[in-house]
DNA sequence: GCCGTTTTCGGCCCGACTGTTTTCAGTCG
């Protein structure tokens, strides 16, 4: 997509810039590169449509830059960034991901050495070339070697259910040292990002230096990058870095704000405070040299004319502007969810019954689920025929005749995980489909078509009468393979129309839909089911991941058709399709 | 190069830690 095609050579032209030692000019770069990023319409259409002037209303966007995206669209080349390129012909992006290097020590590496890529900077670090160059020595020299080890072995983030029981074991341990008055994540862990660069923890303490010591020397730990009074950073045997920071308690308001970010929010709250003569950092909102806020959190936002708002949605994505007016959403919450719409059993590939799965969801405090195996033509699960949905659905009449009779108002509903075909048809007879109770349609094969192929397959679908819901719609698995191409507002449009619902996957490496997905389907409309897609029993408890990731989409309560009591969903798929919302 | 409820010119977030220095540049978040 040409929109994601500008923006990497943007930040390309920030860090060449940044090595040139041009002022002012990188950030602009990145600014515009950041926005193009997430501009949701194609940058062609947008064009198309409004010329040059329209290219001047993406904001980070102006003049100079509109003029370089237009040559890029009549000529698929900037000339500007291909002299940057031909001046230093270096694999920049690679270089700036090693740890401890940046755009100033590249410029040193490729001037005096040649390097332009990490193998050639790991040849000239072997060979003890790098500790002669000026301000480098034989300590940094190391430090660089051991970052390329690290980039080599993991160079990626970390998926958010992986580290966030290790986060909470560390945070358990730390806030029971003596003097720790008060303990808190930050960061990209307490946005809920569905991956995590490292673990940031804040504290209060009135000894920190017992607190640090004992933080540096966890037994997960493998290596210490920085030890010192206020702040200390480690890597944990898992490869993911932990910091550690001491804050006072007067400022622990504005440092848990500032470390929380994300970085475009912060900016965005302190250009506030500026505009009103106030100064804003991790330590306080000041007047002058006065601290006027900085206790909590909720003290800063109001004395910035702003309400306080949930962590998932600081991202400067209009946030602030919700905030001014008092428009926030009102996120939902783990505890609205009344069932969970996509089970598996071990009629199929999960491992348990369906009671036992029944039983289950009962004691997490649900009304209901759906039991919604595979189907046929997804052989690899055993997947079930008409004949055997049809004996499954009786099974589950019985079932809930026993949950009656021992006195539980529980609901077990029929269902089904459909296979839609490469042509978009299901390999189940609408005839028994019509039978199910509330049924689902998923793409687990032919990841590669074409996005109009793509598109129209999964439309075919929606426009199904008998298909409720569209599981995990992108196909995506988070760090192993890429969403399939889809035409995301056509699939918004025909959703609403059709009355289909979209599902919020929660199975932790899924969360599909993610979250600016679920956020645009939302304004236009569309009605979600926030599902944890389970195997088995444990998987039931994987919800609060799908929460995460619905939050961060702005999604509320309402918006999720599972918060719904049981009558009120026997209503909702009672109803014909298309008059459900 | 961008931007504007003080501005179409003159600002652009800022502090901690490290490694190399001998007063500070570079990186990171």
């Amino acid at each position: 997509m040409t929109n994601q095609e500008l923006a990497k050579i943007f930040f390309e032209m920030a860090e060449l810039l940044e090595m040139e030692e041009v002022e002012f000019k990188p950030r602009a770069y990145e600014k515009a590169g950041h926005s193009l990023e997430v501009l949701e319409e194609d940058i062609n259409l947008f064009y198309k449509k409004g010329g040059i002037k329209a290219l001047e209303s993406i904001p980070a966007v102006g003049r100079g830059i509109a003029e370089r995206i237009e040559e890029y669209l009549k000529t698929g080349k900037i000339k500007d960034y291909e002299k940057l390129k031909k001046k230093t012909p270096i694999n920049i992006f690679e270089l700036s991901a090693i740890e401890g290097v940046g755009p100033k020590i590249i410029k040193v590496l490729y001037k005096k050495l040649g390097i332009k890529n990490i193998k050639d900077l790991e040849k000239s670090a072997k060979a003890g070339k790098l500790r002669n160059l000026p301000r480098f020595g034989e300590k940094l020299e190391q430090k660089i070697l051991k970052s390329i080890k690290f980039y080599k072995k993991s160079h990626q983030r970390f998926i958010l259910s992986d580290v966030l029981p290790l986060a909470e074991s560390i945070g358990s341990r730390l806030s029971k040292i003596k003097g720790v008055q008060k303990l808190e994540f930050a960061g990209s862990l307490r946005r809920r990002m569905e991956t995590i660069g490292d673990i940031d923890i804040l504290i209060v303490s009135d000894n920190p230096k017992t607190a640090m010591k004992i933080f540096v020397e966890m037994p997960e730990v493998e290596y210490i990058h920085a030890k010192g009074l206020t702040k200390s950073s480690v890597r944990l045997n898992t490869g993911i870095d932990a910091d550690l920071r001491i804050v006072p308690e007067q400022s622990f308001g504005a440092a848990w704000q500032y470390f929380t970010g994300n970085k475009d929010h912060n900016i965005a709250l302190r250009k506030i405070a500026m505009r009103n003569d106030y100064k804003l950092n991790e330590y306080a909102l000041f007047k002058g040299k006065k601290q006027i806020a900085g206790r909590t959190e909720e003290e800063i936002y109001k004395k910035l004319g702003l309400e306080w708002m949930p962590p998932e949605i600081r991202e400067n994505q209009g946030e602030i502007e919700a905030g001014q007016t008092k428009t926030l959403p009102n996120l939902i919450k783990i505890s609205n969810l009344k069932g969970d719409l996509q089970v598996q059993t071990n009629w199929t590939d999960g491992a348990n019954s369906i009671e036992e799965m029944a039983k289950e969801a009962e004691k997490l405090g649900y009304e209901y689920i759906v039991i919604t195996d595979h189907t046929r033509s997804l052989a690899m699960t055993g997947g079930l025929d008409e004949k055997k949905l049809l004996r499954q659905s009786k099974e589950i009449e019985k079932i809930n005749k026993i949950l009656n009779v021992s006195g539980s108002r529980f609901h077990v509903f029929t269902g089904a995980e459909v296979n839609i075909l490469k042509d978009g048809s299901l390999d189940i007879k609408d005839e028994v489909l019509g039978k199910l109770d509330f049924v689902g349609a998923a793409i687990h094969s032919n990841f590669h078509l074409s996005k109009k192929e793509q598109t129209k397959r999964l439309i075919k679908a929606i426009e199904n009468p008998n298909i409720d819901i569209i599981f995990h719609p992108t196909t995506r698995v988070i760090q192993k393979r890429p969403e399939i191409e889809l035409d995301m507002e056509e699939i918004f449009k025909q959703a609403k129309k059709t009355g289909t619902l979209l599902e919020i996957n929660a199975y932790p490496d899924r969360l599909d839909l993610k979250d600016e997905y679920a956020r645009r389907a939302k304004e236009m409309g569309v009605k979600f089911a926030i599902n944890t897609d389970a195997h088995s029993i444990s998987h039931l408890h994987l919800m609060e991941h799908g929460i995460f990731q619905a939050r961060r989409g702005w999604v509320e309560k309402d918006d999720v058709i599972n918060t719904y009591p049981l009558s009120k969903f026997l209503e909702f798929i009672k109803k014909p399709k298309n008059k459900r919302f």
